[in-house]
RNA sequence: GCGCCCGUAGCUCAGCAGGAUAGAGCAUCAGAUUCCUAAUCUGGGGGCCAUGGGUUCGAAUCCCGUCGGGCGCACCA
């Protein structure tokens, strides 16, 4: 079951008619462009329940001027039953009021949709796939890694919520040069577990503890055999083996964030299959990848730098700067070349790509996003692709910066930090602003801090509702929406309030930008703590009403269609709606 | 030098494809608890939306320049 229109939408048909009324009556010429009228609760509740801006747009093309375009239109508005005053005000908006009916309407149909209330036919069942988190399999998740993985979880099930369907995708980078480091760091391991003495790690090798069970595992499997054979001899089987072992870990540690994907890609399977070869041949036929010479990388001198002829992507023809090779002059491929092959296969099975990175890969969005339109777009339309860039988190540690890097072993991993704070959080905080604006994570502080969060405002917005229900149970009160006619005001601007879900979900998922749903929660949670507290002066304004049956169930009514709410939202957000605090 | 992102209250941040008097949390000040969960609520103070121009009925929002901060500029990943 979904919802197929929102009440706005709604709106908007009606308004669509009334200026085809005003056309039919010729006090607006025919045919204008109507795209930029908008129908929209007005900022200032107190200018009325909807406001466009109609008039004002319409007027220059009508050759007539707003105010009296608007004075038109508003004797056409007030026709409709659902209106119940209409203005214009300012330069030109006109304000409208909307009966009372329509809202407990809308709080019906909210009841009856229920965890499906604000789902959106948007999608219109297209496929996106959606590529995040992506860490390389050397090492445990850490916080670095934590912003991007949210960010990207959250979206694919706001996506989701908006019509699409979605493919969660991690892309496994198991065939670079920091796999064969892994397989020595690892091997060094194995070593240690056969009884040898390893004293400190080398530099340029990972020196966490987190590999010495991967050696001992290594012990059972091959017992000493390659404790002194040259390294040709293990190192594939160790880089299969370390990374099979760090995946298993990487999965753990995103489950503690509440999150799995669909499928995980290797690298190496991809280059197995020869995909990034056949990628070649179909590119260099449209002429697509010739041999040629990079440029010295300008900003920085290299000593070793010196010209080589490579297979290049004509990516400037696409918009970068400057062409990129797909190999590597020892003939194996470039972590561009692979990535152009697997972008194409993806969009095999995908109507759209999304792809959450860290910012420290903007770089590359260009070549990507070229090869992209290259490759999908030969024969019709390419494939629509984006990638989000998810800003660095800067890690602080009562201030002062915290330099992590999984070569020196020095980070805070994700499972610290959620077994500290826990995963809602985590989650809610990653959430709390949009993706693309760097953002500060002092350690001490959030812990610190972690009973002010913002996601315990809503958590306890839902719990409270929850007690309430369950008090009014006890009482034998019950909600019914028989009465809720009887609601007043404050109930109504709460409905009005929570009947924006659809709209926020929809512009949210547009956005690709699932803060906003966060940032919502929390104005919901709070227009809903403010109605509950006028119940403190005044009692007759509470849920629970023994001497009035009628109205405490039209109230614990509204209160569990808002606890639903409350928890369809957090839902998206992956954060818990617990039962009590 | 070039590319991408950011600059809004003391601090952390929203601002919904340009709308009406720019908002919230924290901090601060003043209040509310014999009462359904006070992890809550009510109110006050606090702003040159970095800056200069442009676009138009209208700009924090779009365009250009400048300044400041971050990230990146390999055949790394």
């Amino acid at each position: 079951m979904s919802q197929t229109q929102t009440l706005y939408a709604a709106f908007a048909g009606h308004l669509n008619a009334a200026l085809d009324a005003l056309e039919e009556a010729g006090t607006l010429p025919a045919g204008l462009n109507r795209a930029a009228v908008t129908v929209e609760p007005p900022r200032d509740a107190s200018h009325g329940d909807l406001a466009t801006n109609a008039a004002m747009v319409l007027a220059k093309p009508a050759g007539t001027n707003p105010r009296a375009l608007a004075e038109a239109l508003v004797a056409e508005l007030t026709k409709l039953p659902q209106v119940t005053g209409a203005e214009v005000a300012g330069p030109g908006f006109i304000n409208l009021r909307i009966a009372d009916a329509v809202w407990l309407d809308e709080l019906r149909a909210l009841a009856e949709l229920g965890a499906n209330y604000g789902r959106s036919t948007m999608g219109g069942g297209s496929t996106v796939n959606i590529e995040y988190v992506s860490a390389n399999p050397t090492g445990p998740m850490h916080m670095g890694h934590c912003r991007g993985a949210v960010v990207g979880d959250a979206l694919a099930s706001l996506l989701e919520f908006a019509g699409h369907k979605v493919i969660r995708e991690y892309y496994v980078n198991d065939a670079g040069g920091q796999v064969d480091v892994l397989a020595r760091s690892v091997h060094l391991r194995y070593r240690e577990a056969l009884g040898e003495t390893i004293g400190e790690i080398p530099e340029g090798l990972y020196p966490g503890d987190y590999l010495v069970p991967v050696g001992q595992a290594l012990v059972k499997e091959f017992g000493d055999s390659f404790a002194a054979a040259p390294e040709s001899e293990w190192l594939p089987a160790f880089r299969t083996r370390a990374v099979a072992a760090m995946l298993v870990m990487i999965r753990a540690d995103l489950a503690l964030l509440g999150i799995r994907h669909d499928v995980f890609s290797s690298e190496a399977e991809l280059q197995a299959a020869r995909k990034p070869a056949e990628a070649e041949v179909w590119l260099r036929a449209r002429d697509l990848v010739y041999d040629g010479e990079l440029e010295a990388p300008k900003g920085k001198v290299l000593d070793d730098w010196e010209p080589v002829a490579l297979p290049l992507f004509r990516s400037t023809k696409f918009g970068d700067d400057q062409d990129r090779s797909i190999k590597k002059s020892d003939g194996s491929w470039t972590y561009f070349g692979a990535d152009l092959a697997y972008h194409f296969q993806k969009a095999q099975s995908a109507d759209a790509l999304v792809d959450i990175w860290g910012a420290d890969h903007a770089g590359t969005v260009k070549r990507i996003k070229a090869a992209v339109s290259a490759m999908t777009g030969a024969d019709g339309t390419p494939t629509p692709f984006e990638v989000k860039l998810v800003q660095m988190v800067q890690l602080l540690r009562n201030g002062e910066p915290v330099k992590m890097s999984k070569r020196s072993g020095n980070f805070v991993t994700l499972a610290d930090v959620v077994s500290e704070v826990g995963k809602d959080v985590v989650r809610f905080t990653m959430l709390t602003r949009k993706p693309e604006a760097q953002m500060d994570f002092d350690f001490a502080k959030v812990v610190e801090a972690s009973k002010d969060n913002p996601v315990f405002y809503v958590q306890y917005a839902h719990a409270r509702i929850r007690s309430t229900l369950r008090k009014g149970a006890a009482e034998g009160l019950a909600p019914s929406a028989a009465h809720i006619d009887r609601l007043g005001k404050e109930e109504l601007e709460l409905i009005k309030f929570a009947a924006q879900f659809p709209r926020q979900v929809e512009a949210a998922a547009a956005a690709r930008e699932p803060h906003r749903i966060a940032f919502f929660l929390g104005d919901l949670a709070a227009a809903f703590h403010a109605y509950w507290n006028v119940g403190n002066d005044r009692p007759e304004k509470r849920f629970i009403l023994a001497q009035d049956a009628e109205l405490s169930g039209a109230r614990l009514f509204l209160g569990a269609q808002i606890g639903q709410l409350l928890q369809s939202g957090l839902a998206l957000l992956g954060v818990e709606a617990v039962e009590e605090m």
